[in-house]
DNA sequence: TTGAGAGATTGGTACTGTCCAATACGACAC
DNA sequence: GTGTCGTATTGGACAGTACCAATCTCTCAA
């Protein structure tokens, strides 16, 4: 369907290559690669550009391109609770607690770059991984953007209907993470004791103007989620 | 001193002239850029995409680029505790607690490599900002790589030290993220009633060829520390 | 006033070619 | 053996060019 530019077919195809590689195994040559697979070494560079990034290759300079052992995690990628979980071999669920539309208030407002006294559509919603509860969502949306998203289906994924239907597409999120104590109607809800912890995280989705169109606020269960991610040192200033 | 490529110090100089621009202010094309600064397109595009990476820039195809609002976050990078303390306008500060070596055991022997019986130099460390408890840091090396570190003046910088002295460049760290219960010790040295939440990280550092360089655990309290971060789609597979 | 369409503008993709810098490796002297 | 020094190899950096695809803008007709 989609033409894909070559970098991006490259890429595909070298990952696929790779898979069952072991650690450091040295890939050929940029020159050889190019001359391989009928490309400019520049359209190989980009492609292996996007592989080191996302932590699959490492590069040295005089000595070649290598596949990267795979220690803890993949980078970090932006993925909806449903790709989450199933990327954890889990079974993602909801079920919905509230639905409506409310005033945003200073801090969504502010996330979102609405007026405190503007509308929302506020979801809350209680996500399952293997039919039991992982994290308390709680979604939310200018209403000007997403108009009758009230009587739509809120039991699947929620990014692919934003996408699908209102044409809004998150590329981008910023995200807050700190730890807390549940409190009593959380924890109910969570089915764990009270006082335990919890990770919470705040997210605000950005479209590719990096206008914000979505702000979440995710209370996971500590004893079943973890963050995983890498990061990497980035030239000073 | 060290002689920057074009499209680093280009990158430089086209961030030193977006700090004061707001949001969504178009920066020049890349062809005017390009001829403005005397470098080909090739070299230009490459700065942008750094500053892309960075979340400093957006781009649009047809549109232009623009520099990018500031939500709640830079793009994470990887720091020292010190470094990230100073870039949250605290004073970093460290109470040494324990050092010593010891069997490196399953788990971090997994993490670093090792077999479960060899040595490792581990530090524990009270971390501090603005002279109160930020977090409890414990460091493990193994004693092959880093001689005579028992020695050394363990109140600093650890990432300058292995740098300086060992020639270790860790260039990139996996971490996993959890939320925890904090114990009777580790509240008390924290100085938060027991019981309270508290951040756990565990890293691991990698040099530039992905071989395990450092592994740390750190316990962060949660009242004062969020970790903070943007993630983009990814493409598929 | 509004909508549609043509054309210019801007970033995205790709190729060719050239030189540099770090690394690896083998020859050689000791 | 052991270290040293050239040389080939490999990724990194740039320049220049050409064309494509998304977007914006301006014109013109209804």
């Amino acid at each position: 369907m989609a033409k894909l530019a070559k970098h991006e077919e490259l890429r595909q195809r070298l990952l696929a290559e790779m898979t069952d590689a072991p650690p450091h195994t040295p890939l050929p040559t940029e020159r050889e690669i190019a001359t391989e697979h009928g490309v400019s070494r520049n359209t190989v560079r980009q492609a292996l550009d996007a592989l080191e990034q996302a932590g699959g290759v490492y590069r040295v300079q005089g000595a070649g391109t290598f596949v990267a052992p795979a220690v803890v995690s993949k980078s970090l990628a932006l993925t909806s609770f449903s790709e989450d979980m199933r990327a954890r071999e889990m079974e993602p669920g909801a079920r919905l607690l509230t639905a409506g539309t409310v005033r945003a208030g200073r801090r969504i407002g502010d996330f979102l770059d609405l007026d405190p006294k503007a509308e929302v559509f506020r979801i809350g919603r209680l996500r399952l991984a293997d039919g039991a509860p992982m994290c308390l969502e709680t979604v939310h949306l200018p209403t000007a953007r997403v108009p009758g998203l009230a009587e739509a289906d809120l039991d699947g994924s929620l990014y692919q209907l934003l996408s699908e239907r209102y044409g809004l597409e998150i590329v981008t999120a910023e995200q807050v993470v700190r730890a807390v104590d549940l409190g009593e109607t959380e924890s109910t809800l969570l089915e764990v004791p009270v006082g335990a912890s919890g990770l919470h995280v705040q997210r605000v989705g950005l479209d590719r103007r990096e206008r914000p169109v979505e702000a979440t606020t995710t209370l996971y269960r500590a004893d079943r989620y973890d963050i995983r991610f890498a990061v990497r040192r980035t030239p000073a200033s």
